[in-house]
DNA sequence: CTGAAAGCGCTTACAG
DNA sequence: CTGAAAGCGCTTACAG
């Protein structure tokens, strides 16, 4: 590598001090005279100088930086999202750096160190269970975080978050009307107890009550991806099987579709489903796939705003507030019992 | 925020030298007493010290981070690839940042720009048209950079890369034996040649005149995603419709299939089909779909273990290897005319 | 309008 | 074994 050029020889170059440069980076043009600028100017292009940004960082005590950290970024909702908390920062000309902890919360703590210690100026993190400690003390020195999808149990912290239970309501809102009476729900491991799942569920129970339907136990699952065959196994030899089935999300319904492929189990006709999360192939699925929508462009626009404006505001106490935004039902053919088109 | 702790904190604390801390944090224990030693341990737990990296950096001038940049985050290609880079450099205890230039190069210029601000060890490129002049400059000052994906033209550069035209090649010939005799290939838009688009029409090309077939023209369709629609039109209004498609990549199989679905046209009846990449749903659609795989894991692998060894061992001249990986053909039933299932 | 000086939080010869 | 000093490349009062 040639060395860098600094400061320094651009000041040498230009024939003024380092501060005069520094005030030209900075576009306070008004410290200097006309020549002086052009000067500078010149000698900026022709050195083909690039300030050095982490001296800068360490002087101002800001990196224009911040951390994002996801549970998992298989999920399609982590990518949608962190594509949208892209966009907000870039257009504030801030840096991204996305970790993805990969349901480890040892990962999901070094990262936070690591961050950390790069002095980026905000945290955005879709929290695992067990770092409870950490949270607490970023947040008891005003550290700027935002929680993205799921809520952490002990903790008051502003947190941007999917109506779960209304999605919940949507699903089986529309499996009732559409003539499915026997409907499971079937859903990742419950046992981190993560929100959107719990609160999934809960408002399963809920819909079905408002709809006096009494639940049934057996057609709840929640069991780890890899155990999904024999849950669903399960779930189809009860005496009174299930005719429709939520799923609870994006992974759960790639289980579930192998399961229904593998075991012949005509999706639409032989057993209604729905998902939470839109997936790609929804449309051209046979039959294409009815999906409850999170809108994560959305989600990911106001957790950013939310994190730059607490950056921005140092003062500004966390408030702990908890942003609910609404899912949306699309509604295609693996939701009508006859399978006929939609159209 | 509560004010940070500093080393100058640790060494008031343990009363010694910040030197002697600064040993300390770097694991020089032979530098100290035992009991210093423990001190300055005791100091920093005591005080919660985390040391700052960005001084850390700064003083270096080496920030154990490298920037990634790729063309366009949407093919699942970049985000296997991301995570196997991530993998790599984690153990190595580098931080990666990710940039997707959403086939702009603008924007591609300007994350350069930023990576190279924010003083990054090293690049990974996924490059596109147009910023030939910056790669250069690069690779002249001899800064660390591998590419990914694509070859640039008028650039001699180290290239971790598929082999398109096999990737082409194992496509034909799994047709041609299935009993196509028509093949197309439908890829994304040809205009700014592409590698991997333009090496795949070629090895479809040499792989169709290998076995004797004449090279049709109107079979080769390149085009921007949001017209595969009029293409596809066009291609099955030829007089001599063909039986069997090759999709490019990801992006153009959801075109493919989008067009499929709408117009009844049933895969692998009607026509095959087959895609370079895997795709999620590939074994759960119906029919299952035949794939060509890219090993994305270990291509991710591979440049960024080069990358890193290029920054441990600056000396190392830019050698202008291109390294070759083999595509892996996956048969499922898109590619069987009578779509029976294939156990 | 411009510059000298101090300082951000580290590391590393160097001296003792 | 330990510390004082210089320096990484910036920014920003402050003085003139």
């Amino acid at each position: 590598m040639t060395k860098k050029i600094t400061i320094s020889d651009v000041a040498k170059k230009a024939e003024v001090s380092k501060s005069t440069v520094s005030q030209f980076l900075n576009e306070r043009f008004d410290y200097m005279g006309d020549e002086t600028r052009a000067r500078i100017n010149k000698a900026i292009t022709e050195l083909g100088y690039q300030p050095n940004v982490v001296a800068r960082s360490l002087k101002l005590k800001s990196t224009s930086t911040i951390g994002v950290i996801v549970a998992n970024i298989l999920h399609a909702y982590s990518t949608q999202v962190i594509r949208a908390i892209e966009n907000v920062c870039n257009e504030n000309g801030i840096s991204t750096i996305i970790c993805n902890a990969d349901d480890n919360p040892q990962k999901e703590r070094k990262y936070i160190e690591t961050l950390l210690a790069k002095q980026v100026d905000g945290l955005i993190v879709v929290p695992l269970k067990g770092n409870l400690e950490i949270y607490k003390k970023l947040l008891k020195q005003d550290f700027p975080i935002v929680f993205l999808d799921r809520l952490v149990e002990g903790l008051d912290a502003e947190t941007v978050i999917l109506d779960n239970e209304r999605a919940s309501e949507l699903a089986v809102n529309h499996l009732l009307e559409n003539g499915y009476k026997k409907i499971a729900i079937v859903t990742a491991s419950l046992t981190d107890s993560v929100t959107p799942r719990i609160e999934r569920i809960n408002g399963y129970k809920k819909a079905l009550e408002k709809n006096g339907i009494t639940v049934q136990e057996e057609y709840i699952k929640g069991m780890e991806l890899d155990s999904f065959d024999q849950g669903l196994d399960e779930l189809f030899s009860l005496d009174i099987k299930p005719d429709a089935i939520i799923s609870g999300n994006d992974l759960s319904l790639m289980e579930i579709l192998k399961y229904t492929f593998e075991n012949d189990i005509r999706v639409g006709k032989d057993t209604g489903l729905i998902t939470v999360d839109e997936v790609s192939f929804g449309p051209i699925h046979s039959p294409p796939l009815t999906t409850i929508a999170q809108p994560t462009f959305e989600m990911g626009m106001e957790v950013a705003t939310i994190l730059l404006d607490k950056i921005k505001d140092k003062k500004l106490k966390q408030d702990s507030v908890v942003h609910r935004h609404e899912p949306s039902l699309i509604i295609r053919n693996s939701t009508k019992k006859e399978g006929e088109p939609s159209e």
